[in-house]
DNA sequence: GCGACGATTTCG
DNA sequence: GAAATCGTCGCT
């Protein structure tokens, strides 16, 4: 299930979200004049049953674009702090989407290092979903973006493609529910892959 | 209109 | 372990 061409990565995003995920993996995310090759993701089944989903109690303005068609951008702004980017997949109206959670920087590698000044090494530079858009310098600006044509953000097709006896899958990270859903999908033994951590919630003082 | 909380990161 | 920090969404 690797799509080696840009029609091939279309037709994998129009379809079931799992596949999809797989499919992203050692795909290149490129913008602002960083490219990233894609380590770690993970599924989200929109309206098809997924409490964890940013769509499933239905259409909100934030998650508009996930109900629409395959191909797009869903950013979102978390905690505060951070932006974190999506792919939509499937069939307008399904709202399934794969969280981009961590990439090895392959491009603009000196880009990258004066947007995260802190980081050491270079394998945790995109290490996590909001340090791999803060590389990238994605934000709101990129929310809705096609992401298969010519625009600012664009995701194409691994030059190498990833054998399937190298991914490995596990429970979504920091979800509040769904535990026992697999749904998380990375390479193995990558070092830019993130650390797993359960959900905790946040108590009121 | 209000308030609890989050698909996180960083520091102590 | 806990703070930072604010947009979003359901409703106490």
């Amino acid at each position: 299930m690797t799509a080696t061409t840009g029609s091939e990565l279309a037709d994998l995003l129009a379809g079931p979200v799992v596949a999809a995920a797989r499919g992203l993996l050692g795909c290149t995310v490129s913008a602002n004049g960083v490219s990233v090759r894609l380590t770690e993701v993970e599924a989200y089944a929109g309206t098809a049953g997924d409490p964890a989903s940013h769509a499933h109690r239905g259409r909100t303005p934030r998650n508009a674009v996930m109900f629409g068609p395959p191909g797009h951008a869903y950013v979102y702004f978390t905690y505060g702090v951070h932006w974190c980017m999506n792919v939509v997949t499937g069939p307008e109206g399904e709202a399934s989407a794969v969280l981009l959670r961590a990439g090895e920087v392959i491009g603009g590698l000196d880009i990258a290092r004066a947007r995260r000044v802190a980081v050491r090494r270079d394998v945790d530079l995109a290490r996590g979903p909001a340090r791999l858009c803060t590389v990238l310098g994605l934000g709101r600006s990129a929310y809705g973006l096609f992401l298969l044509g010519d625009g600012p953000v664009r995701v194409a097709p691994p030059a190498v493609p990833v054998p399937a006896a190298v991914v490995a899958a596990g429970p979504r990270v920091g979800v509040t529910g769904a535990h026992d859903v697999p749904w998380r999908f990375w390479i193995a033994g990558d070092p830019t892959v993130s650390t797993y951590r359960r959900h905790v919630p946040r108590r009121r003082s």
